[in-house]
DNA sequence: CGACCCTTTCACAGGGCGTTCACGCGCTCA
DNA sequence: TGAGCGCGTGAACGCCCTGTGAAAGGGTCG
């Protein structure tokens, strides 16, 4: 499973960015891989919570967030230049591998 | 089998540290050689008592985590600027020879 | 029979992990 | 522009997993 120069091997539980091994906790492993299956969409909270925690969300968990977050840590640690976790507000998070300055030299100055 | 300035000889059952001869007693070599075929990947303590025990492993049986605690004595005992044995807790170990002191991966920040 | 080594088990300690809470910002919409 | 809600984020806390030293059990060899 590949995502831009992050790498996912299921089968031996391991997550590369760049070549370099990943140290993820359980869930975080899990949460990575339940996203990026589904790259490209757009996962609802409670889908995602059913996907790794196996059950339905209770209001006011916010295992989902605080997890999505852990990663977001360890991904833009590994990988400075990419982004890979967006949230549509309202919605869920969408996994996506997309460069952090596309393109765009020029700051927007107004 | 090699990994860094360690030598596995499968034929002669046979480890060596920079060239000296590692005394390992008959689990301690066995552990290494099953670590070492699967270098890379992450091993599950299931599996490599299944590999060097040839059972399952029964819940409580801490005889994995000793004799990887042995053999990194060991290793480090011989070579002390190297590490080979991975701990990914919740998943088990990855064997990989990385020296002790890389460059020190971008301090957390935060 | 005794000494030694290997293997397994036990017990304790420390740290990592998962969950929850609290606070505050930012987006959205009226 | 103000209010409200959703989400980001740091931290506390208890529990489970792993590290680690020691002792018990068993086999081998002199």
């Amino acid at each position: 499973m590949r995502a831009g120069p992050l790498e996912i091997r299921p089968a031996q539980s391991l997550a590369l960015a760049a070549g370099r091994v990943m140290t993820l906790s359980v869930r975080e492993y899990s949460v990575l891989v339940a996203l990026a299956r589904r790259s490209g969409r757009i996962v609802a909270r409670e889908e995602l919570f059913a996907l790794v925690w196996d059950g339905s969300l209770r209001p006011g968990d916010r295992s989902v967030d605080v997890y999505v977050h852990k990663l977001r840590i360890k991904l833009e640690d590994a990988l400075p230049d990419w982004r890979f976790i967006h949230t549509h507000v309202g919605f869920g998070y969408r996994f996506s591998s997309e460069p952090s300055h596309p393109f765009h030299t020029r700051a927007t100055t107004r």
